[in-house]
DNA sequence: CAAATGATAGGC
DNA sequence: CCTATCATTTGT
């Protein structure tokens, strides 16, 4: 199966995004298969990064994020997008990887570059909010190649985050064509 | 630039 | 209970 290892997510979350640019999102339902190359990540940390919904604590919404390693935080924004993310570091901390943009792969119809329109590609929604990566329904592979050159820039629509906003925690895979945004 | 659209968190 | 806000997308 070849899926990323407990241990890959247990890493502070910034080298888990850098690392997961590259990797491959798998998500399985009956016969349908879809995969998607992850292109574009965003870092949040724990309570203290006020860009991150953990910054509010422990609350029903995220409790997941608190929760432990290697599970998938998925929510909706704006009453009508769903954004999936990637649980890192330990239990308790509230660190997560935002996913924005795919490259289409495999079984993978429509706009991948956004983390709302991914969601829809992809089809992934809040029924797989605390989804163990480790399973068949949906985990991620290792990269297939090496990625020569990773830009680094502040996070996307965070301008509430005070003297978070600014952060270099966006990462992506340079000149690739499926960017959300430059 | 503003609307769409509903869950969430915080205030009362 | 009430309401401002929101890790977005789409159309004008």
């Amino acid at each position: 199966m070849n899926k990323l290892s407990r241990d890959f997510y247990s890493r502070p979350t910034a080298v888990v995004a850098e690392a997961l640019l590259g990797c491959l999102l798998v998500h399985r339902r009956g016969d349908d298969e879809r995969v998607g190359k992850i292109v574009e990540v965003e870092a949040y940390l724990g309570a203290h990064d006020l860009a991150s919904h953990s910054s509010k604590g422990v609350t029903p919404r995220t409790r997941v994020m608190y929760g432990p390693p290697g599970h998938a935080y998925i929510y909706l924004i704006y009453g009508m997008h769903n954004c999936m993310n990637v649980v890192t570091e330990s239990e308790g901390n509230g660190c997560a990887v935002l996913i924005r943009a795919l490259q289409p792969i495999h079984g993978v119809h429509g706009n991948t570059r956004g983390p709302g329109l991914l969601c829809k590609a992809m089809g992934l929604d809040r029924k797989l909010d605390g989804q163990d990566l480790l399973s068949d329904t949906l985990h991620l592979a290792p990269r297939e190649e090496p990625v020569l050159h990773v830009t680094h820039r502040p996070r996307i629509g965070v301008g509430y985050a005070g003297d978070w906003a600014g952060a270099l925690l966006r990462f992506y895979i340079a000149g690739n064509p499926f960017i959300s945004r430059k």
